[in-house]
DNA sequence: ACCTGAACACCGTTCAAGT
DNA sequence: ACCTGAACACCGTTCAAGT
C-alpha cells in the first residue's frame, strides 16, 4: 500500500533521473552524441561523476533511458484517427519520427546501440500494428510490415546523419544536399560512368522527399502482396470499421 | 615516371596501412567495434600507440579505410551474371553483404560511422546501378531505387546487431531468434496488446527470411512504381539485351 | 541514502627526442 | 622517415570515506 518511497536516513536527493537525462539530452543537442558521458552529464548537473551511479547502474542504462526518452517525445495520439487514410497515418508518423531524430544527430546511434525494447518502443509498434490493421493487414502481416517500415524509417535516418560532419550544427536540408552534389559531381565518370552521371539524383537521396518517395515504394510493395495473397479484402477497404 | 616512393634516409618501415588494418579487422571479429582502439591495434602489431599517426591522419581514417576494407571483399563479379533475373542478382548482392555485416558484428556501426564515400562503397552503388538498369529502370529511378536498397540492407542489418548482446560471439540465427521470442512473449498483452500476440512473428523480424520477404517487398513496390510510371517496358523483360 | 575524493585502467592525440 | 617515451586531457567505473 506505501507506494511512496521511504527516505528517512541520510542526505536528501539533489537530482533525479530526469534531471539526468535532461543533461544528456542538452549536451547530445549541443555537442553530438560524443559528448555525451558520465563525466559530462555529472559536471552539467553540477556533481561529483560517480554520482550518477546513484540513479543508473551504468552509462548504458542511462543511454538506454535517453533512447526510450527521446522515443516517448512522439505523441501516438497523432496518428490513431481512422478517418484518415492509414498511408496518411503512417507517412505523418514516419516524417514525425524522422524530424526528431534528425534534428538531433547522435539520437539514432542511441536508437541502435542496443534492443528496441523499452516501453515507448513498444508503443511506437503498437500504433504502428494499429494502423496496419486498419489498413486491413492481417496481424502476422502487420507484425512483418511494422519491422519492415521501422527497418527503412531507422536505415534512412541512420544513413541520412552518416552523412553530416559531425559534430557541430544540423545544416538546412538544401545546403547538406549541396554539399553531398558537389561530393558526387567529383566522382571520375571513367571508374564509375553510372554514379556520375546520376549524381545529381543521388546528392536527393538525403531529402524529406526521397524519404518519403522510399516509404511509398515500400508501401506500394506491402500492397502488391497484400493484394495478391488475400484478395478477399481489396485495398483501402479494411474489413473492420 | 619514378611511381616508386624513395625512402633513402631513417628507419625503415616495419608496417604498412593494410598490416594495421589487419590487425584492427582481428581486434573487431574477436573483441567487438569498442575494441577497435588506436592503442588497441598499436599493441596488436607491435608498436608504441603514436606510431599508428605514422600511417594514418587519425582514428576517423583508420575506421573509414576499415570500412573500405570490408566493403572491398565484396566480389562484384559475382552479380554481373545478365543472364541470372535482376530480383536474384540483387538478393544475392545483399545477401552477402548481410552475410559479412552480421558475422562481424561493429563493422555496420564502422559504416555507418560517416559517409559512405569510398571507392569500394561507390563501386557497390555503380554494381546495383548496372542490375536496375538490366532491370529495365531510367537512370533516374535505377539512382533512387539503389539508395532505397541500400537504405533497406543496412537498416536491417543495423537493426539485427543492435539485438545482439555486445560484445560477444554471434549465436547462431536459431538461437538469437528464440532469446528474442522468450523477450517478446513477456510483453504485457494488456498495454501491448497487438505486439504481444504477435510476439512469435516480431521474434523472427531477425531472420535471413525476414530480410529476404523484406527486400522482396522493396522490390515489388519499385516494380509497381515503374510500371505505373512507365508502361512501355513491362515487368521482367528490359528493353536492353 | 546519497554524495565526494581518489584511484584504476583505459582512450585519442601531441611533442620532443632518438635513429 | 619512422619510431619511442612522456605527457595531456579525456573516458567509465570502483571503493572507501563522509554526512
Amino acid at each position: 500500500m506505501t507506494a511512496e518511497v521511504r527516505r528517512v536516513r541520510g542526505r536528501r536527493r539533489t537530482l533525479d533521473e530526469e534531471q539526468i537525462l535532461d543533461a544528456a539530452l542538452s549536451l547530445l543537442a549541443s555537442r553530438g552524441a560524443d559528448s555525451v558521458s558520465v563525466r559530462g552529464i555529472a559536471s552539467q548537473v553540477g556533481v561529483a561523476p560517480n554520482a550518477v551511479y546513484t540513479y543508473f547502474p551504468d552509462k548504458a542504462s542511462v543511454v538506454r533511458a535517453l533512447a526510450e526518452r527521446i522515443l516517448g517525445e512522439i505523441d501516438h495520439g497523432a496518428f490513431d484517427d481512422r478517418d484518415l487514410p492509414w498511408r496518411e497515418r503512417i507517412h505523418a508518423l514516419a516524417a514525425d519520427l524522422r524530424a526528431r531524430l534528425i534534428a538531433r544527430p547522435g539520437a539514432i546511434d542511441l536508437l541502435l546501440a542496443g534492443p528496441l525494447d523499452g516501453p515507448n518502443a513498444l508503443a511506437l509498434v503498437e500504433t504502428l500494428l494499429a494502423i496496419l490493421a486498419d489498413a486491413g493487414l492481417s496481424p502476422d502481416d502487420a507484425a512483418r510490415a511494422s519491422y519492415l517500415l521501422i527497418v527503412h524509417s531507422l536505415g534512412s535516418i541512420a544513413l541520412e546523419v552518416a552523412e553530416l560532419d559531425r559534430p557541430g550544427p544540423v545544416l538546412p536540408e538544401e545546403q547538406r544536399v549541396l554539399r553531398r552534389q558537389a561530393a558526387l559531381r567529383a566522382v571520375p565518370a571513367d571508374r564509375y560512368p553510372r554514379t556520375a552521371s546520376a549524381a545529381d539524383v543521388m546528392a536527393g537521396s538525403i531529402t524529406t522527399e526521397q524519404f518519403t518517395w522510399g516509404l511509398d515504394r515500400v508501401l506500394d510493395g506491402l500492397s502488391v502482396q497484400r493484394s495478391s495473397e488475400a484478395k478477399q479484402h481489396p485495398p483501402d477497404h479494411p474489413l473492420r470499421g
